[in-house]
DNA sequence: TCTTGACTCTCCCGTTGCTGGAGACTGTAT
DNA sequence: ATACAGTCTCCAGCAACGGGAGAGTCAAGA
């Protein structure tokens, strides 16, 4: 029997933690005096201590040790939780490592560019979306201003609601001067009867989504793509769809140069086998 | 102007993150109306939230990336801050694969030997110790007995007062029958004076000490070190130095089969270049 | 015009694994 | 007797929000 403060110095452990591990039913105290509320712990506790902290250092939470520890666990339990564990520490790694990379690529660029890149690339999952599409090819982006008319003029007609901020896809792979094929959509919610030119279709979902936002006129929006695109590559990053436009704020009717145009440019993208 | 929701649903942060935002000043709300408290957001801030998601994507605090921000850093500072990161996640993906390679040495061992060892390895840093200490070759263990009757004698005489448990080093690199060539320390604090056996001196510290604690007779210490050298091995360490023994609670006068003694076995270690 | 329903506001609590501090006792040594 | 070290029980705080209560606001339909 000895006081905390002894039991302490023994295992190394903090008086405050022993108190919680106390608190929380971990390890409690071998006997507390009724009067003076002192706790008294023995020799034979060392060993579960131990094992506590050695379950902490394969991290665990305390809960999961409660459990690993109280309940009479079968190997294959046992098996389970650390089989478990192995992989949340793998997958741990995996966002570590990845974080590593574009905190890697962003050292790189500082280095090359004298400052902070004006863009911010990011990754998100994008989730289907059923819109109202009309595919064309048009002899550059800003023709595609007919499209838009074509479109909106059906809606209107059939009377149905846009559900959320129109985008246009790009399938060109490469730069063209003349002749884009792309298809500007809007996302619907109800159903529509479809003409010639215009169906309803679900974009397909893309779990890895490249992104950036866009402030200012469509003029200067390959500064956008450039951003993406380098750091698409250099953080290791493959382009495997066509990218889109996503109009957050459009631009008034047709004008090219409205500064107060937000647009965000996606890429769907996956991990290259391996980074440069 | 929009009001939170749209703005959340723009940048597809929640609203709740959004007003926490606006809390403690990282974005603040382009207006809030006096007398409903409402707040409205700028397609202008946009771009500030992006660079507030991608730095968090890179690891940072939202303290940290508030200076990143606000503060005119120059690019060496940021510089700073992005090295400083890279080194963290370094650290960070380095303990994880040490708390892997534990979980799965965990797991081996479990299929190997059908349930948990009642030993639980640790590694901790062992702070340099002082102690008065005498070695000596003695025929076997058991026999350092009259060791340590020589050691506190001279203590008593000296009134020098133990300071924490005392232990024994033990030299010899293979195990042997006989002749066994140990030196049995007592930590004290003040000075003492030397005899031809018994000087002071200092226990080297170890940055990484593995250990485990036997709670048990002598007669079986045997099992935590076959535990504790397994472990090593297992886990892709090397033993670079002697082994010690810690008598936490010190048996009864020269009795081995006391069953109530608490040994703490330790190795000093370090990290295999590659582990099997 | 009233009502409904969607939106927004400000608190406050809970999360994890503790650490630090305040204020009150308790135990031991001088 | 007194000092001082050790112990007790609260309470607050960390990081970055999420959940929910209770109250007020806004736009559209009856």
């Amino acid at each position: 029997m000895m006081r905390i403060g002894d039991f302490s110095k023994l295992s190394r452990v903090t008086v405050k933690t022993l108190r919680y591990y106390d608190d929380v039913g971990l390890l409690k105290a071998a006997h507390v005096d009724g009067f003076t509320g002192y706790r008294y712990y023995t020799y034979d506790q060392l060993p579960r201590l131990n094992r506590i902290l050695a379950l902490k250092d394969l991290g665990f939470s305390l809960q999961e040790i409660g459990q690993l520890l109280n309940d009479r666990l079968t190997v294959e339990q046992m098996y389970g939780m650390l089989k478990l564990r192995q992989a949340q520490i793998r997958q741990h790694m995996q966002e570590e490592s990845e974080r590593l990379a574009r905190v890697e690529a962003r050292l790189r660029q500082l280095t090359q560019e004298e400052g902070m890149s004006t863009y911010d690339v990011r990754i998100k999952p994008v989730a289907a979306l059923r819109v109202a599409a009309l595919r064309a090819v048009v002899p550059t982006p800003p023709d595609q201003g007919q499209l838009w008319q074509e479109l909106y003029l059906h809606l209107a007609r059939e009377g149905v609601q846009p559900d959320g901020p129109c985008l246009t896809v790009y399938y060109d792979e490469e730069y063209k001067e003349r002749d884009w094929d792309l298809e500007v959509c809007e996302p619907i919610a109800g159903d529509l009867r479809p003409t010639e030119r215009i169906q309803v279709r679900n974009l397909e979902a893309a779990e890895q989504m490249a992104y950036v936002v866009h402030h200012g006129p469509f003029t200067t929006i390959g500064e956008a793509y450039d951003a993406l695109m380098k750091w698409v590559s250099e953080n290791g990053y493959r382009i495997i769809g066509p990218a889109r436009e996503v109009y957050l704020r459009a631009a008034e009717k047709g004008r090219q140069d409205d500064p107060e145009t937000v647009t965000e440019v996606q890429f769907p993208v996956e991990k290259a086998r391996e980074a440069a």
